[in-house]
DNA sequence: CAGTATATTGACGTTAACGTAAACGTCAAT
DNA sequence: ATTGACGTTTACGTTAACGTCAATATACTG
């Protein structure tokens, strides 16, 4: 395993343009060392590289991903002061994960009704071309869960 | 429960501006029905104002939400290719959640490794200032759960 | 019926997150 | 010596998702 990156190099393994890994430097998200111009990526380079793009993945705008980053060093060099204000924070997104937990949890359940209705209505189809079988591999979800922001009968569109 | 609903009505409820209300139809997200000039909005369209906003707070972008929001209608008012197509769709997208799934155990995950390194410190700094007891009242999340995406020690930072 | 609240449709402004292109440096290989 | 392949900075362009007026209509309210 490698101990530092090109950019080119980051940016295949990632699947993102060196513009956009440059950008996130411009914003502070990243900090390589350099080799003249060059820049230099370090494994915690790309750690941090990896961890901002779990971050896009969940949806967070940068300058949050940013906090978070930061967070992740907060735990060493920390006046009191500084603590504090991370464990709040660090509460604040647990919050808001678990609120995006639920979100999922209901969006699945909603995928999984929804191909329910779409795969009987294949059958029915089917049924009219007088063909049979094709036993209905519907694979849902094993999310049941049903929370608030679920959609449900009372809410039918 | 109301039939019915203003725009206002529904911008204090989701707590967004009816500027955003308004940007929604006009990227057909919404098509309420009109009293003369005047928007209103069913239940139906609150149900879908309210499944929007959860793919909101996934982050998507109102693209794809429009998208999602379009499967739901797909289910009845399918021909063949249709249904197939969404099937398919519905498929991507359930992927899509499962990652994000993922992405959301492994940054709960850090989360209690931070948070576990902050009070830590905060113990030797209570110690340092002569301080006692302050139990750890850590209250760590659940997941427990190891992804690839999760931050860990190989990828230190 | 006047005044206030709420609605409408433009139109322009703004921020985030890059894309795209220009103009230039550097190094290895032909 | 030149040609790529890779890198750099600078600068302007673009798209999404609204915010922020302004000018105007419609609706309730005392």
């Amino acid at each position: 395993m490698q101990e530092t990156y090109s950019i080119s190099e980051l940016g295949k393994e990632f699947g993102i343009t060196t513009r956009a890994i440059r950008f996130y430097e411009d914003k502070q998200l990243l900090s390589p060392s350099r080799n003249g111009s060059h820049r230099v990526y370090s494994r915690a380079d790309r750690t941090r590289l990896k961890l901002l793009l779990r971050g896009k993945r969940l949806g967070w705008p940068l300058e949050e991903i940013k906090s978070v980053l930061n967070m992740y060093d907060a735990g060493y060099n920390g006046e009191l002061q500084q603590l504090q204000y991370t464990c709040q924070k660090i509460q604040q997104r647990r919050l808001q994960l678990q609120q995006q937990q639920k979100d999922i949890n209901a969006a699945l359940a909603d995928l999984d009704q929804i191909q329910q209705r779409c795969t009987e209505h294949l059958a029915t189809l089917n049924g009219q071309c007088g063909r049979k079988g094709e036993k209905a591999e519907t694979s849902l979800s094993q999310n049941i869960t049903q929370t608030e922001t679920s959609f449900n009968r009372e809410d039918s569109l």
